[in-house]
RNA sequence: GGGUAGGUGGCGGAGUGGUCAAACGCAGCAGACUGUAAAUCUGCCGACUUAUGUCUACGGGGGUUCGAGUCCCUCCCUGCCCA
């Protein structure tokens, strides 16, 4: 197996996720680097700093640029990289939902390149290959994730598609991994739940995505413009019925209100750019809340951005709030690395902390106490 | 002293008779960002106002005109060239 329930408190769990490159304790936040890098100037050493456990990287996007052959010329994304620990792939899946020039049939999707507008095409076997050329550790079956248009036909075909995506990717899987092969062993398939915030729809996807033998299980199609409201009821109706046994994945989300949400209905896993992201565009995550740093209110504090934090940037080297303003404010790169530093270091510390109180069957008081902290 | 080019909102810089409170850029103020086409995008940005609206505005003064940042006169100032 590779997945240890080992404390459950209310909903929220605590496990391990066993990988060939490790075990891993959940919940835990995957540090988003696309292009295999972290952007902002993160290294693989930052993210070793900071207790990341693992990285994820994009088959899209790697094989565009530099190919998924160039990658495995130099041993796969680990050596590449410099990152030594666990590496999850997304299939690209996400990108036939993001990129505007596309077309997709039932075989697979036909891409433009966003980068020199070339034609390609990627399907799930193709998406499985170029997985498995980059060496990771965890792939992802190949998905379709629908636009949030709340057509239930367009979401029905979305899911139908992922379902037979589904089979496929977990064919092309096999072919090159035996699944007879304990999964600490080889690298693992997630399969990916689709169905929009269609009750029904969902149900459909979860029952036919979970009787398949992936060895985890991953919620798409979220966080896509719906409510919050709304990702939650999904959340509520596939976590009480996703197997046990197996790790659970949010993909995309979120917000750290967000994640606390999610753990307390179940999830094990989560990936997300906003940490990154908004830290280059200047809003930073605290145990006390958000911080927006180019605001004019914090061109002369001289307080570390959070006291509680233990990340290089506020404990380490103490670098100021007005130091980080005055950064960002002119464009210096610097603000940006430390900033990205400084969040993302946040999101692990805060899937530790919770994994702490789960331990402790504390999770749900804690949880509630940072919510009025943030609201 | 002579000639010449100009003086526009915090700055740069459009504009040449009405649709100008004045393009655009910068700076400023705020907001967004959720499996990264994002070092991006959006809004505000003369004053008083939530807004409608009102007022003051294109170097100063005077004039032409129904109407002037835009035309005329004059004064002041700046750059450049010649003495």
């Amino acid at each position: 197996m590779n997945f240890e329930l080992q404390v459950v408190d209310g909903q929220a769990r605590a496990g391990i996720l066993k990988t060939r490159r490790g075990k891993i304790k959940t919940p835990f936040f995957l540090s988003v680097a696309t292009r295999g890098a972290i952007k902002a100037g993160v290294d693989m050493d930052d993210l070793k700093k900071m207790g990341a456990p693992v990285m994820l990287a994009n088959t899209y996007h790697l094989h565009l640029r530099p190919g998924s052959d160039v990658v495995a010329h130099f041993g796969g994304l680990h050596d590449f990289s410099g990152w030594d620990g666990p590496i999850l792939t997304d299939s690209g899946g996400f990108q036939v939902f993001s990129l505007g020039r596309k077309k997709v049939t039932d075989s697979g999707v036909w891409f433009h390149s966003h980068i020199d507008g070339k034609k390609f095409f990627l399907d799930a076997e193709k998406s499985l290959e170029i997985q498995h050329n980059l060496g990771a550790d965890i792939v992802m079956a190949f998905d379709e994730c629908p636009p949030n248009v709340p057509k239930w036909h367009t979401i029905r075909r979305a899911v139908e598609r992922t379902t037979d995506w589904a089979i496929r990717s977990l064919e092309a899987h096999k072919a090159r991994f035996s699944l007879s092969v304990s999964p600490t062993e080889r690298p693992q398939i997630f399969g990916i739940v689709q169905g929009g915030c269609f009750e029904d729809l969902r149900q459909r996807s979860l029952e036919e995505i979970t009787s398949l033998s992936f060895d985890g299980f991953a919620l798409g199609g979220l966080a896509v413009g719906e409510s919050e409201q709304e990702m939650y009821s999904v959340l509520d109706q596939m976590c009480l019925q996703m197997p046990e046994k197996k790790p659970r994945y949010l993909m995309g989300v979120g917000t750290p209100t967000n994640l606390l949400e999610a753990v307390s209905r179940g999830i094990d896993m989560f990936d997300c750019v906003m940490p990154m992201r908004n830290a280059r565009h200047g809003t930073v995550f605290t145990w006390d809340g958000v911080l927006k740093i180019t605001n004019s209110s914090f061109r002369e504090d001289k307080n570390v951005l959070d006291e509680k934090c233990s990340c290089e940037v506020c404990a380490e080297k103490k670098y100021s709030r007005g130091y980080l303003h005055h950064l960002l404010r002119v464009g210096e790169d610097l603000g940006k690395r430390l900033l990205t530093i400084h969040n993302l270091s946040f999101y692990h510390a805060l899937m530790r902390e919770t994994r702490v109180k789960i331990e402790q069957r504390e999770f749900q008081t804690w949880k509630k106490s940072l919510m009025t902290r943030w609201s």
